[in-house]
DNA sequence: TTTTTTTAATTAACGGTGTTAATTATATTT
DNA sequence: AAATATAATTAACACCGTTAATTAAAAAAA
């Protein structure tokens, strides 16, 4: 019976091999860079072996996409200590811009590449535990803002939504590069030094008008 | 003379052909399956001979993401015969929303995809003009939405760049189909026939308690 | 302990990819 | 008609993800 257990943890342990050393090649060359040949290389073993321990690739990008949640929780932990739910709905959005523009390879492959997904649904499994969990979080946020007179006659779901939208939508075209190219067209040079944060502020504004 | 600018007209024919070929196989098939030799294969010419008329691939992706504006400008155009700055607005977010459902890889070639911006940064190229222009046309929809009472004490550039990003944002997230998971796990059955067209309805709302 | 069987890992190979260098065919100019 | 410039092609490089066939290692049975 611990034979197989054994053997389990075994089986374990290398996939964990494995993935911690696509996960350097991404940190440093990006995905696409990453192949499965150079994972091999680095992890020592020959390239198909890796696939008795991961399907495919979007195996592999399902998993650091799985990493990079792990890390971004870690980040939003220190919301826990924060009392007053509008402080706390600032804070996420703060800390998910900085996770984003501090690991752009990683929130790509969270929020913004198909392959992680299309493995999860090709698995059958439609639910997506990682994001799920997060949307939790920022609707729980929301219905204690609501609590304190916010998004009156609003439905928690609709503004959770169209807050992440918003956050998402400037991480996705900041990592891109349009909203740089944007910025240098129609804001002066005094703005564009950050126009995340400056746009970020506005919604606060917008926000706070909304109570 | 006329000879020069024949030879220009001929070799810009070519291009022509080569991108309209890449185009059909592009919405066939989308874009990492539209390669150089398939695209060739159509023309009737040799693979490298492509590289005649486009410096490389990243090159054809800017001429198809140019291609995805024209497209979109041209379902902008009925925006024209909208007196109203308010409604001109909410068409606006509708018709982006329904392009970006009706030709889900143009969007992403156009707002999420690097190649193309890659490719105009190589070149030295600031600018983007095709980007710039849209944006414009929202902002001055935003100035004269403000000549009506909405957004009041607000940077005009910074609402625009907010809604720009909020409207990028669902797409995005739905054509990733994280939409689509997040909905299944927290909206009812009923919902989530159409959470695109609700969270849009619930930002109308929210900008309609901005005035 | 030796033989058989199962499992793990490897090598070889397929069918692709973008792209560059060297070569041939085609116009253009002298 | 010969020399030159231009256009297009073939051959080749260095990769890629992935599967099938083969060998090495471990476990079970004799």
């Amino acid at each position: 019976m611990g034979r197989k257990e054994k053997n389990e943890q075994q089986r374990e342990d290398i996939r964990q091999m494995i993935l911690k050393e696509a996960k350097n090649l991404f940190l440093k060359d990006g995905y696409e860079a990453t192949s499965m040949r150079k994972v091999a290389q680095e992890v020592g073993i020959s390239p198909t072996t890796i696939y008795l321990y991961y399907k495919d690739k979007n195996d592999m990008a399902y998993a650091l996409h799985k990493e990079g949640f792990k890390m971004l929780g870690k980040q939003f932990m220190v919301l826990q200590s924060v009392e007053n739910a509008f402080e706390r709905l600032k804070a996420m959005g703060r800390i998910y811009l900085q996770f984003a523009l501090e690991n752009p390879d990683f929130y790509e492959l969270m929020f913004i590449m198909k392959e992680p997904i299309e493995f999860l649904e090709r698995q059958d499994k439609c639910e997506w535990e990682e994001g799920e969990q997060a949307f939790n979080s920022l609707l729980n946020t929301v219905a204690d803002c609501k609590k304190e007179g916010f998004f009156k006659d609003m439905d928690d779901r609709i503004v959770a939504l169209n807050i992440w939208a918003l956050v998402h939508g400037l991480c996705s075209l900041k990592l891109q590069g349009h909203l740089d190219h944007v910025a240098a067209a129609h804001l002066g040079e005094d703005m564009q030094r950050d126009v995340l944060d400056d746009a970020y502020n506005g919604l606060i504004l917008m926000i706070n008008k909304l109570r």
